[in-house]
DNA sequence: TAATGTGAATTATTTCACAGCA
DNA sequence: TGCTGTGAAATAATTCACATTA
């Protein structure tokens, strides 16, 4: 009720004080990919259209999208790549270097980590869990792999994110001891329903519930029975 | 235009004949999945009120995700679970077994085959493609690793689905030679959006991008300059 | 002239509230 | 009584159209 007054009022405040879309903050990552790759290329100077049209985004969801934050285009000219680089970064926090702590290193997780996409928005895997004492121990990439037990002991290291790729089994121990030593933010790879506390925020990525929406969409199975 | 009309004849018609919202196909899965885990323990009947508490969904929005196809329920005393979980399984096309081609067997890739988590859905991986001659030719799972070039012969092996697995760099001309070979859908790991004809549905999974959006949700980043 | 930025309109999705059935 | 099924209301997101500005 009082959020919904808060809304109506809301209405004739100027754009950035509007409810951002979730939608929008997921569109902010591959805006910021494709700026970052353009200005590798040598591009220092964009419009709204052909920004859109490296991702299937129309012109003015891209102008929209930002509007949510400010005015950072010319009008008659375009965005300047290196600053909405910069501005982008900001609004998603990735203008500091994150730190990210890996749970488990089995197929998934050691495929993660081998995985340099996360690089370009900053992210770097700083500690590894597992519970196999085979891998406990030993090096992965310069990390020391560490028993699941010590996760308490992140606490004093400054660690915000969390990456888990352990069973399904087991990811509910495992974030509860995540949320004990104070991470704020999780990527579950367990096909799974976490609890969490409201106050860290949980994405899930759950690979077989995407592929099984796939055959929905395809107008006929090659033999429906 | 004429859309629009007739979305306002619509209104006047039952629920099933009514628009299918997309995170409507989304939840199916995770319904289904659930579903198919209280079966195996000896769950016979369920509420919506109990399926959503697994889920965090509201008990309306899983009745309401329901009635978009009919009516599977009996009031005052909830959902035939066997009975549902077969309902669902054949809305998404999920009741005849559903044969992959899965291309890339770097470190992903190899854990995507590994990942049992797609049984449940009846997928099966049929066919592993790469470009290193190390691979092709070895077995993986009793699957013999074909050279990419090959994948236009999948045209005869009625393959509906295939899970891309392959470097940004590669992904454009792999998702080319499927289309080509027949292919209908497609679930993409390439953190870059690629292009398909309409019938083609291609679902992006991009793991970069999803945690890029983690920090923006933290209240404050522990140290922000 | 060529682009942005944004109210307003439209469309999509969620939530509510309750009639109706076992 | 307890739970489903669904119109209707509320909320959220997209799309449009255009005033505005370099």
């Amino acid at each position: 009720m009082i959020v919904s007054t808060i809304m109506k009022l809301r209405k004739v405040l100027p754009m950035k004080f509007h409810k951002i879309p979730n939608e929008t903050i997921q569109r902010l990552p591959m805006y910021l990919r494709v700026l970052q790759l353009l200005y590798k290329q040598g591009t220092n100077n964009i419009s709204s259209l052909k920004l859109g049209e490296f991702l299937d985004v129309n012109s003015w969801q891209a102008r929209k999208d930002f509007s949510y934050f400010g005015s950072f285009g010319t009008p008659g000219v375009g965005y300047d790549v290196k600053k909405l680089v910069r501005q982008i970064s900001k609004i998603l926090k990735l203008n500091v270097a994150q730190k990210v702590a890996l749970i488990g290193l089995g197929n998934l997780g050691s495929a993660i980590q081998a995985y340099g996409g996360f690089n370009i928005y900053g992210f770097e895997v700083v500690a590894i869990f597992d519970i196999d004492p085979k891998k406990i121990g030993t090096k992965k990439n310069n990390i020391i792999v560490e028993n699941v037990s010590r996760i308490k002991l992140l606490k004093n290291r400054k660690i915000d994110l969390s990456i888990v790729a352990v069973p399904s089994s087991a990811a509910q121990d495992v974030v509860d001891a995540l949320v004990k030593a104070g991470v704020k933010g999780i990527l579950n790879f367990a096909p799974c329903h976490l609890k969490t506390p409201k106050k860290v925020k949980i994405i899930n990525i759950d690979i077989a519930t995407d592929l099984a929406c796939l055959p929905y969409y395809i107008p006929t199975a090659r033999r429906q029975r």
